[in-house]
DNA sequence: CAGGATCCGTTTCGATACTG
DNA sequence: CAGTATCGAAACGGATCCTG
């Protein structure tokens, strides 16, 4: 399900650079073609690891949303991050180190920043209401 | 250089399950073709993940080892399990309840295995860490 | 028999162009 | 902006063949 070259990446982007939407996500350095990213994207959903949703200011645009069983993998991304980190010369050895110390930090960070957001959007859903 | 579907699934039978032959990791559930072990292995060499040394006792028979580097995957590894299993069924909810107590001794226990017999063969390698 | 290599049909990926 | 259509390239998968 995640055994493919792009869907870790995505998630490493929403997670570890907040990105949210198809433009945002486009931009990561690894320059995914656009097809590849909707593909990805329609799986990542499907299998429940993100949700998409309208955005509540602008209504034209979609942002993407990590759901619980999403979040749960920040785990997974900060050791991911951590071993590529040691192993590969990625360059950003200031994120390495400050990860080493604050792993526990940055696992709680991601989850309550899209603990609130998951919040703040619930509001705007028909099932709570 | 992990983003494929089957180098995490090699490298899971070999943490967990042990698995160091052509024929271990053959038989794992996900029925891997053989030229694709094949490449996936030879991918993980010159990745510097494992290394292939003829087997002592069984001259024929290669054993797949994993390298430091390799070694500290387990981590990865150990939380992706974990991930997997609380939100597939997998099956095995007793490795899971155990990892989640456990997995600090699980990730020694990779460590010190494969340290063991990697001493073995020390003389050949040029250490690390 | 273990550990592959080779051939070949099928599936998936990826770059670019294009669309509502 | 957020995708879809197209099409060639790469990876996969199965069967078989080769080598010690």
């Amino acid at each position: 399900m995640l055994g493919d070259r792009w869907s870790l990446l995505i998630l490493r982007d929403m997670m570890l650079r907040g990105a949210r939407t198809y433009n945002e996500l486009l931009a990561c350095p690894e320059r995914i073609a656009t097809n590849i990213l909707a593909s990805r994207l329609r799986s990542l959903v499907e299998n429940g690891i993100i949700v998409a949703r309208p955005d509540p200011i602008d209504r034209r645009r979609q942002t993407y949303l990590l759901t619980a069983k999403g979040i749960d993998l920040a785990p997974v991304m900060a050791e991911l991050v951590l071993w590529a980190a040691r192993h590969e010369r990625t360059g950003n050895q200031g994120l390495v180190r400050q990860l080493e110390q604050d792993k526990q930090r940055m696992i709680a960070d991601v989850r309550q920043r899209w603990a609130a957001e998951n919040a703040a959007r619930s509001m705007h859903e028909p099932s709570r209401r």
